[in-house]
RNA sequence: GGCCCCGUAGCUCAGUAGGAUAGAGCAUCAGAUUCCUAAUCUGAGGGUCGGUGGUUCGAAUCCACCCGGGGUCACCA
């Protein structure tokens, strides 16, 4: 599928040949030969950088390696110029045909064109979202969701067989005010007058309703009852009821993880306790005091004993807490048994999302899965900036005190998925991102989920216009007889172009799979409109070159394949990015 | 003070398993509409890739040290 393969092929190919002669040593490292798409389109259609990266194992000039295997490559037949450039490039041109029937493979593909067999089924668990369960998700949640659910798409597409994850944090302290919020809206729902939210609690509206199902469900019992067994009932249905809010925040941005995981339901199991063993039993955890952070020491520090984890064993900066000085877990303890649990499930790359302000963690979790799976797992930690919200150009505050809080729910609704979805990952996940509410839903060029969308529904719109023009009545306009097209007809330059340009996607999702970015897919189809754009108004300066010719069927033919391959491509990726590939603006 | 991220055109940003003359959008200037959606397109100007060294055929990319911005720093998840 990815036809820079194919080329990889047919060079490897000519130094194997050259190998086999004995020009070249048989057992050259040929790791570091590169074949690509050379940046400047007048080099030609491929370039490979071989004769330099040989030049020295094969003790020869890198001009005179690549006049051999230029000489080698234009003998294969398959290309119409072969020819070395610079200090050492190879540059091959190949015959427009090859590049034109490639659009049947498109027009076969439809929307799976850009699979890739990468991944060959390896098992990827993404963890992403996780937020605690305390209340709806808010705005500072949204990019994180969003970006591990495209990757979590992308992977998918790269062929890797994907698990998506949230790990409920439903067992530290914060689930305890949790319960104690919802215990005061119980009371609240059986006619007692609570005044106002004291200070620590949770104030939201989201937990009357909650209040409400405990009294329908309990009556006054709950009153009576002993502390501990009240406070499980009240924290159980409290927990439940936010991952429902949770699930349906998540729901609105078309986000679905097929696992919840319990981090309460990890310490009942005892897991913690025979993960911290097996860590013990192998020298990686002792009882020691930690030296106080240099430049900077909290007021209230101690210097007491604790349950430390030997984290520095495997690249963090010191050893780190395992056990609070109450005597309860630390959130770090736990976290090292989720992960082990997520490796003995069968998960050797794991990849988790976290917010910008976890970075300092990342050490220490890659050095208990380095631990955990005796370096059998792979960790990449995603860190997601933080995203500004603006509107007009004005930044907008937000506290919750003044209730200028903004939920995910608030954004979704006012710009709606597609453009939350697609302006969030139209950023590398580890640079600030600005969200302007105006620019979002703004239909112009400034704005990237409108101009790609555009491109598609341009695209539809021609399609129904071929299907309503008289001089097309009868014609077959269907994937199959456009791939059976006489695509020979597409000859124009930036026809030619865009056919390249779709071509690469492939190896699009291929780079982008292998880097975890998925906002490479982003920029692509903001690359890949524009040349449609651009070759549509071609058709405005030049009328030859618009798609329907009514007197010349088969350049119509052609060009319609050529924009319906367009279209499959800008789905295809658009499917990665979780957005609609809409087909009519109006 | 330690660690992590960032520093590329006036602005917002792409570009890293090292590749040829460093790219887009906005803004500025000059153009294109009897025609499939001008909601778009074409062209121009604009750069010591934060700095200095190093590695090599070759560095925005890798290494070291600085400068500037942000995050984080036992026991909060």
């Amino acid at each position: 599928m990815n036809i820079f393969r194919h080329f990889e092929e047919i060079v490897s190919d000519a130094l194997a040949g050259l190998q086999s002669a004995g020009t070249l040593a048989a057992d050259l490292d040929l790791s570091r030969v590169a074949v690509e798409p050379p940046r400047d389109p007048s080099h030609g259609d491929i370039s490979t950088n071989a004769a330099m990266v040989l030049s020295k194992p094969a003790g020869m000039k890198p001009r005179d390696l690549a006049d051999l295997i230029s000489t080698a490559l234009d003998a294969s037949g398959h290309f119409t110029d072969v020819s070395v450039a610079g200090p050492g490039f190879i540059n091959m041109t190949v015959r427009d045909t090859f590049w034109q029937t490639r659009l049947a493979d498109v027009l076969a593909a439809r929307t799976s064109y850009g699979v890739s067999e990468m991944g060959t089924g390896q098992k990827v668990n993404v963890e992403y979202v996780s937020a605690n369960p305390t209340g709806p998700m808010h705005v500072g949640h949204t990019r994180g969701a969003v970006f591990g659910d495209a990757l979590a798409n992308l992977l998918e597409k790269a062929s890797f067989d994907v698990c998506r994850e949230y790990y409920i944090n439903d067992a530290g302290g914060q689930i305890a005010v949790l319960a104690d919020s919802a215990f005061l809206r119980y009371r609240e729902a059986l006619g007692e007058d609570i005044g106002s939210i004291p200070e620590g609690l949770y104030p939201g509206d989201y937990l009357v309703p909650v209040g409400r199902a405990l009294a329908a469900d309990h009556g006054d019992a709950l009153l009576a009852m002993d502390e501990t067994a009240r406070h499980d009932i009240v924290r159980s249905a409290s927990v439940d009821a936010m991952m429902d809010l949770i699930r349906g925040d998540l729901d609105a941005l078309g986000i679905k993880h097929e696992v919840f995981f319990s981090e309460r339901a990890l310490h009942q199991s005892g897991k913690i306790e025979t993960t911290l063993k097996q860590l013990e039993n192998k020298d990686l955890i002792y009882v020691g005091v930690l030296e106080p952070p240099k430049g900077k020491t909290p007021d209230d520090w101690e210097a007491t004993p604790q349950t430390l984890f030997r984290s520095t064993n495997f690249g963090d900066d010191v050893d780190r807490a395992l056990k609070k000085s109450d005597g309860n877990w630390t959130y770090f303890a736990p976290d090292i048994a989720y992960h082990l649990d997520k490796y003995e499930r069968g998960y050797t790359h794991l990849i988790v999302v976290w917010g910008a302000d976890h970075g300092g963690s990342v050490k220490r979790m890659k050095s208990a899965v380095a631990a955990v799976s005796e370096g059998g797992a792979d960790l990449d930690v995603k860190i997601c900036q933080l995203v500004r919200l603006m509107r007009d150009g004005e930044p907008i505050k937000m506290s919750k005190r003044s209730g200028t809080f903004v939920t995910l729910r608030d954004v979704v609704e006012e710009v709606g998925k597609d453009a939350v979805r697609f302006m969030m990952l139209n950023r590398k996940n580890d640079a600030p991102l600005d969200f302007d509410f105006a620019k979002v839903t703004e239909q112009s060029k400034d704005n990237p989920v409108f101009y790609v969308q555009y491109a598609h529904a341009r695209i539809h719109s021609v399609l129904r216009n071929a299907a309503a023009d008289d001089a097309l009545k009868g014609v077959d306009i269907g994937d199959t007889a456009l791939a059976a097209a006489d695509l020979s007809c597409l000859r124009d330059e930036a026809e030619l172009g865009l056919i390249k340009h779709m071509l690469q996607f492939p190896r699009m999702i291929e780079a982008a799979a292998e880097a975890h970015e998925p906002h490479r897919i982003a920029f692509y189809l903001f690359e890949l409109a524009s040349s449609f754009h651009a070759l549509w108004n071609k058709g405005k300066d030049n009328p030859a070159l618009r798609f329907i010719l009514p007197d010349q069927r088969d350049a119509t033919l052609a060009r319609l394949a050529l924009i319906r391959a367009t279209g499959y491509v800008i789905a295809s990726g658009l499917e990665v990015l979780g957005v609609e590939p809409i087909e009519e603006m109006r």
